[in-house]
DNA sequence: GTCTATAGAGCGATAGAC
DNA sequence: GTCTATCGCTCTATAGAC
């Protein structure tokens, strides 16, 4: 039953989101949703596999509206995730261990791809609309913004998490001036 | 003794940067220094000590030297981290962990500190000869410009880690263009 | 300061009944 | 599909001799 699959994914994630994928243990995960061993073990074949699948977070909310303006879209972005503190330490404790779990890495790198995609379809529709640039200028261009904007995603994951005195607003103007200038 | 201690942060360290803090075993540790759990503990009063002595890297190497361009020392940051992917890999397993465990995250905000600190001071030294900001104007335009040198600094570790098709060249171009700017 | 040996707890995963 | 029970292993940390 895929509806059981999810309900246990959930539970999963806000334990690893807590303490960290490591940390979590398998029975804290199965005491939290209420089942057995047993019904844990008939949806997931390991604790590697309900890990990734609890690191493929749904991105909806990171998606550019039709008419949005690229920076607006970017400033969006960040401030959703300013006000979803839990998400923020997610990402930042699944790309860490991504960086020791090849499965995490690979749901890591498919979803910063997807951040990417969107980032350059906003990017390019408003580019081709206002600028001149030629086809493979344009390519460059986005390509560079690209890296311009997962930094700033990246950076405010980061700092956001790992700073005593990070300041946001002061994160949002510095991501505005570098995000203007095309 | 002091020289022991170093000795047995330098192993631990190596095997964290491989296999993770969680992942990596006091039995692995122990086994790798070539001494015995007594003599470890003896040093460590637990492994959280070990794995927060590990964390606090030898940042010298991103220290700039006086006669240099703000953005030529960010740009050899990020060629240092190029060429040592065991360091960068290094920081993103320390920055997640630093997520869900207090005493990394002391040391993280403490080295980020450090980082900030260094990118303020060249900033600054250059700021005061080639423009001409008041004291508060130029107390601003250093904590923005912080905050761009940390994003592309922690934006590279992660882009790095994480992305399989990650173009170094590319990300240091999008670098000089947003430092340069000021 | 370092050794050997082991305590004591918790882990991920499985077997087999229902 | 879910349960109970438990296997077999590994983990961090300590005790006590030297």
């Amino acid at each position: 039953m895929q509806n059981r699959r999810s309900e246990i994914v959930e539970v999963a994630r806000s334990l690893f989101a807590r303490s960290g994928y490591q940390q979590a243990s398998m029975s804290e995960i199965i005491a939290a949703t209420g089942l057995s061993a047993g019904a844990i073990y008939n949806h997931f074949s390991s604790k590697t596999e309900l890990m990734s699948a609890a690191a493929r977070v749904n991105l909806d909310r990171f998606t550019a509206s039709s008419d949005e303006l690229p920076w607006d879209f970017v400033e969006r972005c960040l401030r959703e995730l300013q006000t979803d503190h839990q998400l923020t330490r997610f990402f930042a404790i699944t790309w860490g261990e991504a960086a020791t779990v090849p499965e995490i890495a690979a749901v890591v790198d498919e979803q910063l791809g997807q951040l990417r995609d969107r980032v350059i379809a906003v990017y390019r529709r408003w580019a081709e609309a206002e600028l001149d640039l030629t086809g493979s200028e344009l390519e460059t261009w986005l390509d560079m913004l690209a890296a311009a904007v997962l930094s700033v995603f990246t950076g405010f994951v980061m700092q956001s998490t790992a700073l005593a005195n990070f300041d946001a607003e002061r994160y949002f103007e510095f991501a505005r001036t570098i995000l203007r200038q095309g």
